[in-house]
DNA sequence: CATGAATGAGCATTCATTCAT
DNA sequence: TATGAATGAATGCTCATTCAT
């Protein structure tokens, strides 16, 4: 039921009914209701569900990360992961749709902040020891980071073309691998 | 009335009926379909309208920029100028909004382009003749620069914390100056 | 469209929809939310209207009133015009079904409060001269009359036999005269 | 379980739903239909319970009683054990709600004719010897008893106030007093 | 006996849109 | 140009009821 709402709101916030996802999942509209309170609820419970899943996997993947090239190797596999199952999509739409709502808002901001800490502490592991850590703070990077993933899917959700996101990694590639060279950094070596 | 969408975008594009903005108008919504075939068609008009503007206002103040703390400086009074206007959130509300759909997304791309331009051009004059030129594909860091807007956007529009992008800009100004300095740009030396 | 609604409080208050007001009306639904801000309004409107009316046509006819069977003959008069018309019915629904409304209970009280003072207002005039004075207070009275008209209408509503009150009004000609006769009040002479 | 719908009809008829007394009796909605053939069949042998304890007091509490003054000091008190049942209150929303539904209706008021024949028993022993007898009918007299209850009910039920009836029975008690002193009734001697 | 899941119709309400005036 | 009235489809949600377990 939850990949119902995903799939759903894979064709957007807007057209998110109770309706839609009733008939994208092949039950009662009624049932949701049975089972959440509310269409809010079951899109927090549905964000929950797949944001958790989807950490989990980040966090297992970035964990032994060693340098720029690695990392952004790394998370454009993760990326590609999303992709295919339609979850940055899904949140995307969630997050941007449901801003304006005063209840879902605030809620969303919650489920939000492990990804925010867990882009923050890669940034700060990634700057530590580099001449750029009393220069980037790492909250900053972190949050920038989170921006530009969902700006990205904003992008390329509006144009179908998904190769925006895909040549972004591709010509990140490069600098990551001077940045590696000049301080040190082992991880690109192989790419 | 133009700016009285604008002003509902504020509260949200699910919100944006056609009643709505008539009544924050002052006019009967009859009136739109007066002047506009349609609400897309509205807001399409009104995009554009806002972006001419800013788009024009952004081109002025970016044209001499002299390195990456004065762009940085110059971004930042901007982004308080749309902020105070309300215009990067009632983009964003629609880029987002209309993202799924099929007649207003491509139209929405569209008038988005101009910008992409822009932020590619300026990042084209601001890589050339550093070392980074070859490395860092102008095109490619224009349209994150675009995307990092739109994501920052989103999220200070989630939680009512405007403060987010406000400390980001603060956050670069340091890691901006070292960039100056070390590609030998003067920008930053007033600052 | 007041008129359909009060044709439609007559087949029941839970039955008083907006579709079932619509359709005995003979719009669409949606007509009645451009008029009316909820049926809750629509209701206190019709129940203003109507009340309106009949609380005129009875003060006018209970002006005059002379002695017990006169005023009896009266609301007997009255009371056919309020059954032909389904005005009673529609009111007593409304009173009952909206009894447990937080939001509309009040404002009908509201609306009820004129009948009762008229109600009070003729019991007292009734009872003013006569030993009965002092041992009967007029507020009460009133009360107690309004109280058996709902009741009388709850009665007769509730099984088809509109006969109930008829009869009760016929039983009570008898009494009437005779508390003329002891009073000597003049008025049922002629009956 | 009938008791959960005794005290589900205090807080109105049309909310009286199958899930809302479920809610209250702390059961799942289903058991209803378990036990019960019907939502209406429920409320019509939840009525005849209640009815019929309610009766059976009625009768017993009436039986010996010797005058007005007398009478109206036991109706007082039978009143008040309905009210702190609750019994009048679900009594009167059911008879009101159920007004117009073809099938309740008429079941319903088959459940209230032993209280019509309760109320004319008694009001014709009271008449009886007294030089009312041949001018007021007991059958009518017993009808507007139960309608004047129905509608005091349905009064005191629409704004909060209990003190309604209250004062109503407060105020006639002279009136009682005076006519069992004017029909050498004895009953109010000790009050 | 009782539950939990499900259904489909119905609810009040709001929508984009049309159109006579 | 603009309004006010109207429409019909869609919204989120609740309903009585059924039924496998």
């Amino acid at each position: 039921m939850r990949a119902a709402l995903q799939t759903l709101a894979a064709d957007g916030f807007p057209a998110t009914s109770a309706r839609a996802i009733a008939r994208r999942g092949g039950f009662a509209p009624g049932v949701i209701y049975y089972h959440f309170e509310d269409l809010e609820h079951l899109f927090l419970a549905a964000l929950e569900w797949t944001s958790e899943r989807r950490l989990a996997r980040y966090r297992e993947e970035l964990a032994g990360v060693t340098g720029a090239a690695d990392l952004l190797r790394r998370l454009r596999a993760l990326y590609a992961e999303d992709l295919a199952a339609g979850h940055v999509a899904a949140v995307q739409e969630l997050v941007a749709g449901a801003a304006s709502s005063p209840r879902l808002g605030p809620a969303i901001v919650e489920r939000l902040r492990p990804w925010l800490r867990l882009s923050e502490e890669v940034a700060g592991r990634f700057l530590s020891g580099t001449p750029l850590e009393p220069v980037v703070p790492a909250s900053e990077l972190g949050l920038a980071v989170v921006a530009l993933y969902l700006g990205m899917e904003t992008l390329t959700h509006l144009d179908r073309d998904r190769a925006g996101a895909e040549s972004l990694f591709a010509a990140a590639a490069p600098a990551a691998a001077l940045f590696d060279r000049l301080l040190g950094h082992e991880g690109g070596a192989t790419e």
